[in-house]
DNA sequence: GCCAACGTTGGC
DNA sequence: GCCAACGTTGGC
């Protein structure tokens, strides 16, 4: 669904990477982004767009950080994985009828050369508005600025040449 | 492993 | 609708 303009959207994504990591991502094409159990993630993923760009960011490791750029490769739909009593993310409060969590697939886009850290995140005075910069912050997903977005990626993304 | 910060649950 | 108790997140 596309609707008043062609501008994407911009998000950031927190995944651990034991659980998934950037390299799952990039073996395992568009994948989907399931076990969201946060009503405010929840409606942040029902609002993507096909193609809107993701931070793919490495939680709970060091560092923690931004990994790489990914995108929408599918609009939210139902989690099935909530209706699953054998799942880890299985709700009893949802079902097929009337489904409580959804998700979105994600495509990778690129891999960075490092991690960008947190910690340069928050050195940044252009950045000190960022969601994930605010103290006690834990939402998995959340929404990234346009000039967020520009910063990062012309100010603090590694660059890739080879040394 | 610690623990601050937060979201959710459920008794009242 | 309040709020204490609880479970979880996630940096450090």
């Amino acid at each position: 669904m596309q609707t008043e303009n062609n501008m994407p959207n911009y998000w950031l994504m927190k995944s651990e990477p034991d659980a998934f990591s950037i390299d799952d991502l990039a073996q395992q094409g568009p994948s989907p982004w399931d076990g969201v159990r946060n009503y405010q993630a929840r409606n942040f993923m029902q609002n993507m767009q096909m193609g809107d760009l993701i931070f793919f960011y490495h939680s709970s490791c060091k560092p923690a950080g931004i990994a790489g750029v990914a995108k929408v490769a599918r609009e939210a739909y139902p989690d099935h994985t909530s209706w699953d009593p054998t799942s880890h993310y299985y709700d009893p409060k949802s079902s097929p009828d009337h489904p409580r969590w959804f998700m979105v697939d994600i495509e990778l886009v690129e891999k960075w050369s490092n991690v960008l850290p947190l910690s340069t995140l928050k050195q940044d005075p252009e950045l000190s508005d960022m969601l994930l910069i605010k103290k006690g912050n834990r939402l998995s997903v959340m929404p990234i600025k346009p000039n967020e977005w520009q910063r990062i990626n012309t100010h603090l993304k590694p660059n890739n040449k080879p040394r």
